[in-house]
DNA sequence: CGGCTTTGACCTGCGC
DNA sequence: GCGCAGGTCAAAGCCG
């Protein structure tokens, strides 16, 4: 049921499975969640906020998604390339950056490659990497202006899949760590993610008639 | 030794 | 055309 609904938005399976076992992440209160369907319904996203009513350190709170959803796939449109998350701290998590699948050297065809969907997760964390389940690999940082936290780049690890994410603290909230994950996983999890699921099924999800 | 992180260089797109 | 910012590469280093 609601796994059926947020795998719909979530970039990977969430077959509940997995047992055991630990992560670094714990979750003590219920937390909200907020799902937004693309759209300009950005506005939206500067009131989602954490039910737990604590800042305690080891408390995540997810805050929000976003999601960027399918590019229609033949459209030659370009300005489904401005992704961005607007909080009240303009995080930018933009650009259309055509993605460099293969080596930067000329590429050959000029075509416009349609970006894959972003989706982005805001949760208050004191810790910058949420245990998913899946293996990541760090490929990058890069110093964010107006933002004194650097932005981080992972890729999974698992063999042919694309997928990738960025990882982004909030100046003006330290608390809060912005996640954007790219593309979809197309394989099970590679090791146990009791806390993340812990955290899937406290859950409480609101949805937004649009 | 293999897997991972760090980090500077490089590439690309965009705005002026 | 130039400069800036975002995104990626890849060599070097670290660590279990």
């Amino acid at each position: 049921m609601e796994n059926n609904y947020l795998s719909k938005f979530l970039p990977f399976p969430t077959n509940s499975s997995s047992p055991s076992s630990s992560s670094s992440l714990s979750l003590s209160t219920a937390v909200d969640i907020n799902l937004h369907n693309n759209s300009n319904n950005q506005a939206g996203y500067n009131n989602i906020k954490s039910s737990s009513s604590n800042d305690d350190n080891n408390n995540i709170g997810f805050l929000g998604l976003m999601s960027e959803m399918e590019i229609p796939a033949t459209s030659n449109n370009d300005h489904h390339d401005q992704f961005q998350i607007q909080s009240s701290n303009n995080i930018n998590a933009h650009h259309g950056q055509v993605m460099k699948l293969e080596k930067r050297k000329g590429d050959q065809n000029s075509n416009k490659k349609a970006r894959k969907p972003r989706y982005a997760f805001q949760t208050r964390s004191q810790v910058d990497i949420l245990d998913d389940g899946y293996r990541w690999r760090k490929y990058g940082q890069k110093a964010v202006k107006n933002n004194k936290f650097p932005r981080s780049y992972y890729r999974c690890t698992h063999q042919g899949c694309n997928v990738k994410k960025q990882v982004q603290r909030l100046t003006k909230d330290e608390g809060i760590v912005v996640t954007t994950y790219e593309g979809m996983h197309s394989h099970t999890i590679d090791k146990s993610t009791d806390n993340f699921e812990h955290i899937l099924s406290q859950m409480q999800i609101y949805t937004t008639s649009f």
